[in-house]
DNA sequence: CGCGTGCTTGAACATTATCAAACAGTGTGG
DNA sequence: CCACACTGTTTGATAATGTTCAAGCACGCG
């Protein structure tokens, strides 16, 4: 089935949404955009294109022009760059609200996948270009997102450079809980195993040994793959720092 | 030239050298500025101030209020990030015609602090955000600026976060040769071992072990601790991909 | 019910970290 | 000029951590 570009594709066909068009990298179904928020927003709302992404399929692609910029609002994606030798680094997920693109100038530096059924906004970049032209604070929010992004990505260093598999797990376990909703005690774990230890510089052998070593310790809950429930938030939160 | 699309540029107009000042932590001599270029870096030289900082001494101090952001003029600089059980991360080396501040929102994330005898211009915060104000094409520069550092952090991030110790250095010192004086075969090494460890996410023993073994190998040669020089290139970048 | 995919578990292995010691440059004082 | 200490680097032996390879398990879906 179709996502070529796609080092691995679960399609599970469940939806009718995906026969949208065949084999093909940048097909996304434009759709009615939702409602905007603040009037900065508003201005953005009115040059984006909501469109619906299928679980699995390609949003941008790593090495192609890139015309837009995105905003997940509903769903999950994550960030993959390819390496040479075939190894995979996902170097952020993508929640409702995270925007993709701003950075990339000329071609994307990553693809972008939904990791389950989306829907994104995407703005053509010329038109947010023309937008901050005329519109200072429009640019000056733009900067203090990107700066955001920058800030984001050195936690990641940090975290993925000196830290151990507890402790990278841990941390990522306590951030997927701060961005869930949050009056819920089970939090979402869209993305699979794989993509956990891409992101974290681990092999999913190690994720799954230390999330099992966590339930053990009833420091977490694992009620099925795709959801986990913090038991004890201190054991887990100074798990986080090596305090084992 | 400006903060234009060089992610650096070197000026070495060897100045006169510099006496250091006393042993304080946050103490910068404010010196006269030196000549500017283009016209955006000119109006940008109006607002900054050149300052001479002594090695070993703060730059800018994590947790601080982010007054100012800067460039280093000459020199070398590393951006640390104390963590809190007393590990240390060093996330980027600053050198001639790097940035540092751009994204720091409220507070620096990180402290940075000269490695050798250095010289900055500082620029007031509130006097860039004048600028952009004003003038829509500064910040666009900016912006691609803030871009261009979000792209180096994430390629750092795959590189600490999936690459061998020997992988690792072998970008490393590809990346150092690529930013010193190009027609040099030797290539300085400002930084020491432990410096050099701190920003791959490995042991000073490892980073030794594995200079060493490049040496054996003749892919390099140490002539001291502070510069090394490339005898066989084609090794050296093969080696950052996994082909030992 | 049975198959496939993704997850878990185990044992052997590799890489890097840790601890400890020796070594090399550099500056100091006799 | 040579001992001396000092700091940063190298080297070695051992241990810890994570990887690899190989089963086995479990959930979802036909």
């Amino acid at each position: 089935m179709a996502i070529s570009l796609a080092t691995r594709q679960e399609f599970t066909p469940s939806r009718a949404a995906m026969r949208s068009s065949p084999a093909r990298a940048t097909y996304l179904r434009p759709v009615q955009s939702s409602q905007p928020a603040d009037p900065l927003e508003c201005e953005l709302h009115r040059v984006g294109t909501s469109v619906a992404v299928p679980r699995g399929r390609l949003v941008a692609e790593q090495g192609s022009p890139a015309e837009y910029i995105f905003r997940v609002e509903r769903g999950a994606a994550r960030v993959v760059r390819q390496l040479a030798d075939g190894r995979r680094c996902i170097t952020r997920f993508l929640m409702p609200g995270d925007y993709f693109g701003l950075a990339d100038n000329g071609t994307y530096k990553s693809s972008v996948e939904a990791i389950i059924d989306a829907r994104v906004i995407r703005y053509q970049r010329t038109a947010i270009d023309r937008l901050c032209e005329q519109n200072p604070s429009a640019s000056r929010r733009l900067l203090a997102l990107v700066g955001r992004q920058l800030s984001a990505v050195q936690d990641s260093l940090v975290l993925v450079g000196q830290k151990s598999a507890l402790e990278r797990l841990s941390t990522f376990l306590l951030f997927m809980a701060e961005r869930s909703e949050q009056d819920r005690s089970v939090v979402a774990l869209p993305m699979d195993r794989s993509d956990i230890a891409d992101y974290l510089g681990l092999r999913i052998e190690t994720v799954s040994r230390v999330l099992t070593a966590l339930r053990r310790r009833k420091v977490i809950d694992l009620p099925n793959f795709h959801s986990f429930v913090i038991l004890d938030r201190g054991a887990l939160e100074s798990a986080t720092e090596g305090d084992d």
